[in-house]
DNA sequence: AAATTAAATCGTAATATTGCAATATTATGG
DNA sequence: CCATAATATTGCAATATTACGATTTAATTT
């Protein structure tokens, strides 16, 4: 026991819950809405935005990429990262279909 | 170490990383999306729905309880959960809010 | 009151995540 | 080539999450 038992449930529910695991640590928000926000490749001082260590940042940096929800370039000494405008975009429309409206009128509570 | 360092970061930042945490999990996708259809009160056939144990089932329930995005009523015997619309809806701005379009016009990557 | 039913909680095992120091890797400049 | 700088990887400890059997709780029915 401990691992999610993904095989009960469809793709697109796994992929939802994959989704929302990409960004379900505030490191990850926080480097996502300085991304936004520069609204350019950012090279070298997203560890020093954080306050975590290099090593942390950098796996967190791996996971956001694993998720294909940024890139990375090289560039020269330092890499540079963007957002993945296109996997954004993505992701934006799934949370929006997921989140739909609800009508709640039957409901007992 | 282990636990996420919550004081570095902003209170929506931990906001928003919570709220996919509530979500990060394809069982918790799956229940939601049962309610949704259902468009009404839930009792009993969450757990024969999901194919999990009955005491994994409740706590799933539990955690979105916590995250306030469904409610439980007693009904008799058993228990009627629904989605929470006002919470639903808080959720669905949020990540809209989050997901804004990104200009990456400036990208070099 | 006893039996039944549904759901919550407890205890525990397995696995995943987070965080960091130390080390490795990779590119640049001297 | 050697030193430097930036990032990645490794190894490990602490904590969190997931899952389930067993038990408890709470309401209903007999």
């Amino acid at each position: 026991m401990g691992a999610t038992k993904s095989d009960l449930f469809t793709k697109q529910q796994n992929d939802i819950a994959n989704m929302a695991k990409a960004i379900a640590h505030p490191a990850r928000i926080a480097i996502l809405q300085y991304l936004v926000k520069k609204n350019a490749c950012v090279c070298g001082d997203l560890v020093d935005e954080l306050g975590l260590a290099q090593a942390t940042t950098s796996q967190h940096l791996k996971e956001l990429k694993n998720a294909g929800i940024i890139k990375g370039a090289i560039e020269g000494v330092s890499v540079c990262y963007c957002i993945n405008a296109k996997v954004w975009k993505q992701y934006k429309e799934l949370f929006s279909a997921f989140f739909k409206d609800v009508d709640n009128s039957n409901s007992c509570c």
